[in-house]
RNA sequence: GGGCUCAUAGCUCAGUUGGUUAGAGCACCGUGUUGAUAACGCGGGGGUCGGUGGUUCAAGUCCACCUGGGCCCA
């Protein structure tokens, strides 16, 4: 196929890489029969189209998989081992998915494939984020994580049970700073030992509060809070004061209530009034939320913990409570008895209570975990103007649907510094050393230094080496020269390795364009890989990787529900394409509006095998009808064709230019429905069903009979070329039989240029008389036909005959009058009289039982009968036939 | 809860800048053929264009709100 267009324009589909962690989603069949089916019709249109498939290796599903299996078995848990399972994991699915993708007829440079996993391309990876490093938009900063104390290590979402769990609900004031009376904020939280971490209260800007009043000391609460916080306090008969909205409170600054510090009253939109007071704790080194309104608001991300779920000593919170550990056992938890302690003697605390929800828990250990900030790489976006830049450089890329612009520039707008650390071990390493102080030292030539090791070694090199293997012979800036160095052990975010692609993949290859002509993902990518690749693009290059992006919606249901993993169905596209056929199964995706959700069900696979059929059931007849035809001997020129083959010619002609037309705008299911419609409405119905005469009746040899079969093969070859994108085993096979007249040869359909129409298709005046004829037959001679039948008077049509009665002046006269000869064919009857009749005079179209006696051969009635020589009595024009043969 | 988005016959899709009684293919019903036969022809029924309100001489098409679905977040 490549070579078939050395010499063409070239057009680059960069493929986003699939996720190695099962088989092949019918979704992910989905996204590959679009890509496979553009591709081939782009390379017929005369692009050179190489095709490398990519696989995305790393990331935390992959790894927790893997991490059960070796657990179940009692295996190590070390690095290089779950590295090295993660690794033949990958590559397990890597193999599975080849052959899926092969069997769904995806071409593809299968040799060339990247794997985020290849040392190759984990060198890549270190080299994007070595461009990170050298514009200076990495910076450490802390973050909160889910933490298993137990296990000393951070968990991902995924790595989370949740249970039932009872906790310690309290209500606690805080004394409103440099007011007149005593006034308090009152906050409500399940996790008192998070309170030494307190930095600021939340309320909602646009809720109201209310002060309540009880024993001369005024309370502030969310208004719609006020009755069950009374109830919950024991403060009967407090009193409302003034309401005001949350707002309003901004400035307002209370009194930790144990700790010498300010806490401030700070907005926030998630605060809802449905549990507590309105009024929420913020610690922001110990939650997500907690966290974005620090950040938010200019707080520190403090975290007083160490890893061990222990108080650190600080200096600042109280002596009493350091070395105390935040892990809850059977027997209660330490840091929230002592918490609870001094809130007591500090007569803070209004209310107690055991509170039982559902609480996060580690997935190993099955303990509660805690949310404590740690150390993190986080990439800046907003140095340089790096975001206004890329807001700017996506308003040049073109986007199918238009809508996608918007929702990646929503994305760019709205995404808060890049966090690209994680405490995973199945990950490219960030390639950082820490010395005692726990300085980084992070320095773009040692990253491409150690890249090139990577390049050969792979990362397992990273975890597997000593510090000082990994830096011999690398000469050390100064200031670090000498200093015991220790390497960092977290690994980059993923969305780092699929986002370096572009650069792996793309970037001085001499056959792949970049930017990329095209990405073509699901609309879930406008946050991944659409965006990550932009972010890596800019960092490095200034530019988008891509000139157009085009998604497709998500497979769901028959009812338009998501298709979920759970209801046990197997979503693989294996199972689709065994029990229908990988064409059928790629008809089905074309034949979808891909840019809204992809509904599949039994009820719609079942009218697709149909529709299918009916295609494969018209190239069958036509294949059928040329066996008997040679295009060198018998040819007929269209200039000397039949009326109604250069009729067929003409639909022919109109169908290839809207269904490329359709193709270029990637709308296939355009493609498909225009199709079905020519097979059923220009074919079956009217051609077919009108060429069988002479092709059954007429001499082999006949001019007529060699018309319609130059006319067919030339519909033919069209009709085969426009649908092999969409069906290429079908078309493949098509085309193979009428080369070979076998099944299977060495003549792909993916080697034939697209068809091109000759103007002389659709031109002349013939084309036109045959459409009112044919739209005659339509709208007159088929009701007349129509109503004999029911009144049992005739079976087929050719039993009956047409009686046209016209005024002379009527438009149609003259066309029927022209082809008076030709109407009985055109309109499968045995005959058609033509009257004329006065100005004025209604036309008149009936029908009625043919005269005279039917032909045995040709079905046709005639006057009479005549002899034909071992076959008895049969028409005159039967009778010259069969003459001819003998 | 937020951002983006979708909604036309049982199903898959058309419906140009608002302009006659909203179309096609499939399915369904009836029927004819038996020389495309696990096919093909002919005829027919089927839609208050998700709902409500508005703009307009005129709305499937424009606006607002609502309902339901999807993706991504929270």
């Amino acid at each position: 196929m490549q070579e078939k267009n050395e010499h063409g324009p070239s057009f680059t589909l960069h493929d986003g890489p699939p996720f190695t962690n099962g088989d092949v989603h019918v979704g992910t069949a989905l996204n590959k029969i679009l890509k496979d089916s553009i591709l081939r019709f782009k390379n017929a249109r005369g692009f050179r189209t190489p095709y490398v498939p990519g696989w995305d290796c790393h990331g935390l599903p992959i790894e927790h998989k893997v991490s059960k299996i070796l657990r179940s078995k009692k295996a190590s848990l070390d690095y290089p081992s779950v590295r090295k399972a993660c690794a033949d994991f990958s590559s397990s699915y890597i193999e599975k998915q080849r052959n899926q993708f092969k069997r769904l007829g995806v071409v593809a440079d299968w040799d060339a494939e990247y794997r985020t996993m290849a040392p190759k391309y984990e060198a890549e990876i270190l080299r994007t984020f070595a461009e990170f490093v050298q514009k200076g938009l990495v910076y450490r900063s802390k973050k909160p994580v889910y933490w298993s104390i137990p296990c000393r290590t951070a968990l991902a979402e995924a790595e989370i049970e949740y249970h039932d769990h009872t906790s310690p609900s309290v209500f606690v004031r805080f004394r409103i700073r440099d007011c007149e009376q005593e006034s308090y904020i009152v906050i409500w939280t399940t996790t008192p030992w998070t309170l030494p971490a307190n930095l600021g209260i939340a309320v909602h800007p646009r809720e109201k509060y209310v002060e309540l009043k009880y024993q001369g000391v005024s309370y502030w609460v969310g208004a719609r809070l006020a009755a069950s916080f009374i109830s919950s306090c024991s403060m009967k008969g407090a009193v409302s004061g003034c309401e005001i909205r949350g707002e309003e409170m901004k400035g307002w600054i209370t009194d930790h209530p144990f700790i010498e510090r300010g806490s401030p009253l700070l907005m926030a939109e998630y605060v809802t009034m449905e549990t507590g007071t309105g009024c929420v704790h913020i610690a922001p080194g110990h939650g997500l939320d907690d966290y974005l309104t620090g950040i938010a608001n200019g707080l520190e991300v403090y975290c007083p913990l160490d890893d061990s779920g222990c108080y650190a000593n600080d200096g600042k919170i109280p002596v009493e409570l350091v070395g105390l550990s935040v892990l809850e056992k059977g027997t209660g938890c330490q840091a929230n008895d002592k918490v609870l302690d001094i809130l007591k003697k500090t007569n803070s605390l209004l209310a107690h209570f055991d509170y039982g929800h559902q609480y996060p828990h580690c997935w190993r250990s099955k303990t509660p975990v805690v949310f404590r900030a740690m150390d993190q790489w986080f990439v800046s976006l907003d140095k340089e103007n790096l975001r206004e830049k890329c807001i700017e450089e996506i308003s040049k890329v073109s986007f199918t649907p238009d809508w996608g612009q918007n929702r990646i520039r929503g994305f760019l707008e709205s995404r808060p510094d890049w966090c690209i650390s994680r405490q995973r071990s199945w990950g490219v390493p960030i390639p950082v050393f820490y010395d005692d102080q726990g300085e980084a030292l992070l320095d773009y030539d040692l990253i491409l230094y150690l890249s090139k090791r990577i390049e050969r070694e792979g990362t397992d090199s990273w975890f597997k080496l000593s510090e000082s293997e990994l830096l011999k012979d690398y000469d050390l800036p100064i200031k670090w020269k000498g200093k015991i160095l220790r390497k960092g052990l977290d690994t980059l975010d993923v969305w780092i390795d699929s986002g370096s692609s572009h650069r792996a993949v793309l970037r001085g290859k001499k056959d792949l364009n970049w930017p990329a002509d095209l990405y073509l993902e699901g609309s879930d990518q406008h946050r991944g890989w659409f965006q990550s690749s932009l972010w890596t693009s800019m960092i490095a290059y200034q530019k988008a990787p891509y000139k157009r992006i085009l998604t497709h919606g998500f497979v769901v249901d028959g009812m338009g529900r998501k298709i979920s993993k759970s209801d046990g169905k197997p979503q693989t596209a294996d199972s689709y394409v065994r029990k229908y056929g990988a064409d059928v199964l790629r008809y089905w995706v074309c034949s979808e509006d891909f840019r809204r959700d992809i509904p599949l069900s039994d009820e719609i696979l079942n009218q697709v095998v149909r529709a299918y059929r009916t295609l494969r059931n018209t190239i069958r007849f036509q294949l059928g009808t040329l066996h008997d035809f040679s295009s060198e001997e018998n040819r007929v020129e269209v200039s000397r064709m039949q009326m109604i083959d250069r009729w067929a010619l003409a639909k022919t002609a109109f169908l290839a230019s809207e269904v490329s037309v359709a193709y270029e705008h990637y709308e296939l299911h355009k493609v498909v429905q225009l199709v079905n419609r020519y097979c059923s409405g220009v074919l079956s119905s009217t051609y077919h069903d009108i060429i069988k005469d002479r092709l059954y009746t007429l001499h082999f040899n006949d001019p007529k009979r060699r018309s319609t079969q130059s006319a067919v093969q030339l519909i033919f070859e069209t009709l085969v070329r426009l649908i092999g994108p969409i069906v290429p085993f079908t078309a493949d096979e098509a085309w193979s039989f009428y080369r070979t007249g076998k099944r299977m040869s060495d003549f792909p359909i993916a080697l034939e240029d697209w068809p091109e129409s000759p103007i002389d298709w659709s031109k002349g005046e013939v084309i036109k008389e045959a459409e009112i004829l044919l739209n005659f037959k339509d709208s007159h001679v088929n009701e007349a036909l129509e109503k004999l039948r029911v009144d049992k008077k005739i079976g087929q049509s050719l039993d009956a005959e047409i009686q046209i009665i016209v005024a002379v002046d009527e438009p149609i006269y003259e066309t029927l009058s022209k082809y008076h000869a030709e109407l009985a064919e055109l309109f499968i009857v045995s005959s058609v009289l033509l009257r004329t009749t006065d100005s004025g005079t209604e036309l008149s179209v009936s029908a009625q039982h043919a005269p005279g006696v039917r032909c045995p051969r040709s079905w046709r009635w005639v006057p009479e009968l005549v002899m034909a020589e071992g076959w008895g009595k049969v028409s005159p024009r039967c009778a010259d036939v069969l003459a001819k043969l003998s």
